[in-house]
DNA sequence: CGCCATCGTTGATATGGATCAAGGCGGATT
DNA sequence: AATCCGCCTTGATCCATATCAACGATGGCG
């Protein structure tokens, strides 16, 4: 039964149809999730005629930092990170990329971040060139930009306050949340006591994103699994007996990134 | 001489005109900056028309968190912050606003963080509504918001990088790298080797800033004193002797916020 | 002028998380 | 089935920063 529960969450990453493409962007899973959300008809035609999809493994590189890149797109499928490395080593994931996340800087080409696939993924991507003209024709287009990205910078203050004040336990909590919340996300669901949550990251990932080390990752994940908040049933898959206790050890809400 | 240079930078308030406003967008000291910066004479004129004033007390609050605001603006003198406060006290500052940047969440009426005056400041507001359906009309416009966005997104995460990986002393030289670079840009000049900052926050704003605790802040200034990277002339004010000496110890470099 | 409040500095000590080190587990390769 | 390798866990110790505490400087106000 948990095995039937967990079978059901996990991504079933290449069987609709063949790995190339979707037909069109109507029948497309993130329809009513990514950039093209508000497109009429017509205009999703024309996304349509100038899409390409992208399939990666984990462990690819999606964009490197400083890299000029002809590209712009959204996830459809998996998780990438968007990452800073620093010259002796210390990195930093700023921002996870779910399915229905915009990829790529618009109007400016060099790339700010490192963008890496953390697990098998499909990316659905544009010309970069004819994507900019296009918004710039578009207003609804553009509008529908302009509200992704003030969401991104308000789920990106909301984790400077993560990483600035929060415990270790926190953060691991609080990434819980956001990984559950993100996870229910496409489905137009909540998350739900007794959930079963896949984790897409490593622990050097995790511990890259919440500005710790695998070490203290793991012990804290020990800890709240002690405290009964979450059940482990792998390294990579737990069970969250009661969200509201999760969110609460997470040291109150999280806006949904 | 010295003191000289001190006064120059010295912000001169109240100088200029009569406390209430600025006669026309076109006289304004951010018209090239702020979110009005592409717009064209009609495009300006309407501006012109809807605008009116705010001048605010170091410790005024702009907006709080959760509130329903009906305004929207942008900072025309002095400095903000953005923060959010838990429920234990503990507090982190998301983000300054300086002259030219835009305050207010468009779109969403409900504030997602407090915004607090640090500075005696003077504020130029449009009614939210009005402003978003002129947004809505004026592609040019609603595009300069998008770019700001994402500018602003660009930089929240560099913060992230600040917050999840520096050490105290790297977090201290980097803020100071940031106030400059800030500093000069109303005036689009760069940083130079003896320039003198003024420092907008207090050392308690600057610790919830960074992710720090005061203490840590009078201590690490002095570090950096003693290490000669900067000189201080009074607890507001500081020399840097070598710009590119500070950007070092900033642990290399910061996207202009 | 002297009081008080706010802000900043400095010192002593505590501690959460980092670092260093060792070993376990599971899946892929042969 | 044996080996290997990446990933994860656990233990011992260290250290950067927090915490606790005292005091100094500055500026507004009676």
């Amino acid at each position: 039964m948990m095995k039937a529960t967990a079978a059901a969450h996990t991504p079933d990453l290449r069987s609709p149809r063949s790995p190339r493409s979707a037909a069109h962007c109507l029948d497309c899973a993130i329809r009513h999730h990514a950039v093209c959300a508000h497109c009429s008809g017509p205009e999703l035609d024309m996304l349509s005629g100038m899409k390409s999809y992208r399939t990666l493994k984990a462990g690819d590189p999606v964009v490197s930092m400083g890299e000029r890149t002809g590209f712009l797109g959204s996830v459809v499928e998996g998780v990438a990170s968007m990452s800073r490395l620093l010259a002796d080593g210390r990195r930093q994931v700023v921002g996870l990329l779910f399915p229905g996340d915009f990829v790529g800087r618009p109007f400016s080409p060099v790339a700010p971040f490192d963008v890496v696939a953390v697990t098998e993924m499909r990316l659905c991507t544009f010309d970069r060139r004819r994507f900019e003209a296009m918004v710039r024709e578009m207003p609804s287009l553009e509008h529908r930009m302009l509200e992704m990205a003030l969401n991104e910078l308000d789920s990106a203050r909301e984790w400077m306050v993560l990483l600035g004040r929060k415990s270790a336990q926190e953060k691991l909590a609080s990434f819980f949340v956001l990984a559950a919340e993100r996870g229910m996300r496409l489905e137009n669901r909540r998350p739900i006591d007794g959930m079963m949550l896949e984790l897409p990251l490593t622990r050097e990932d995790m511990a890259d994103f919440l500005g710790l080390t695998i070490e203290t990752v793991s012990r804290q994940i020990g800890a709240l699994k002690k405290a009964g908040v979450i059940e482990l049933i792998d390294a990579r898959h737990l069970l969250i007996p009661d969200w509201e206790a999760l969110v609460e050890a997470a040291g109150g809400e999280l806006e949904a990134a």
